[in-house]
DNA sequence: GAGTATTTACTCGGATACTCGCTGTCCGAGTAGGGCCGG
DNA sequence: CCGGCCCTACTCGGACAGCGAGTATCCGAGTAAATACTC
């Protein structure tokens, strides 16, 4: 149950988005190259977070990524979701229907007690994930880290 | 993202085990037949779980697989861990130290703050899991649960 | 100088291979119960 | 009848294939800016 490389790369893609000028937009070679991933698979990625409407791109040249919204309006759980799509981690495959002595189908109306303990442990998880924005994480990152971002952005502009 | 489908083989087993005499083992197969599952593979995940102390095996014949301990000693997180293993499902890359313009190593002191979140997300999943044991399981299945289990172990005990 | 058609370089997006972990299966080592023999 | 020995059937355990999702890559369609030309 390891989680995709993917939310990583997006997470850090909206963070930079969120810290450098939200008027430029930035293209997906240079969000690679800045993050040191490969630039054709998070163009993949990128293009999950515009299905989402997190992110919007703008083709031809000047083109390229930029946050759809205000950065206090995406959560950290609208990406994950995103990327690792919307169904639970658990799935129930109703075993307990199966076999040679199967619950009957009316008994299998309430939900299976064990599915009920991870789906809420899930919605725990969900709850915690939906709590953050980017925009709170740009506010926690380090000064270090704004700095080296925005000093990259300006090397950027000026070229 | 997709949880492992022994997690919910294991907890169906360890709650039946729950239910049933706990003085007599139960042979994978049989656990298998009853939840209509493959017994070869059943046989690997149960493994797992004597490999973490929760079950106890026993070899030859009356031989089977019976609860390490008391079903309120083992939580439904000890289980899951058993199966998934205890690695973070947020695994950091640390993409902040690559690129061309990497963050200094002393900066990187301090963890990342994204990966910060993922992992309080994770802390609270896990306490959710941490709060349910076996013994809940069981006391909070359906009666009708309950009784197929008794009834189908009887007939095993009566053959 | 201003407007416009054209060129052009640059962007994203979908179709296409590759890898690793979960899934599924098999047969062999080991054991404890059950039967047989002897006393 | 009782005790001990041997046999046997049954159990788990580790080694061996198959498949699907995630990973990685390429080239083509589309676009908007820059340019050159005309009035």
């Amino acid at each position: 149950m390891r989680m995709s490389e993917g939310v990583e790369w997006s997470l850090h893609c909206c963070w930079l988005l969120a810290v450098v000028d939200r008027k430029r937009a930035i293209t997906a070679s240079r969000l690679a190259s800045f993050h040191g991933v490969p630039e054709a698979y998070l163009t993949k990625i990128l293009k999950s977070l515009v299905d989402s409407e997190i992110l919007s791109s703008t083709v031809g040249p000047r083109g390229g990524f930029r946050l759809a919204r205000e950065p206090s309006a995406t959560t950290v759980l609208a990406v994950v979701d995103a990327i690792e799509g919307t169904g639970h981690h658990f799935r129930c495959e109703e075993i307990r229907q199966r076999g040679p002595v199967p619950l009957s189908p009316t008994a299998c109306r309430r939900q299976c007690g064990i599915a009920a303990v991870m789906n809420e442990a899930e919605r725990q998880w969900r709850r915690s994930l939906a709590g953050v924005t980017i925009a709170d994480l740009v506010t926690n990152a380090a000064t270090q880290s704004r700095a080296r971002a925005v000093r990259w952005a300006d090397e950027l502009y000026s070229a």
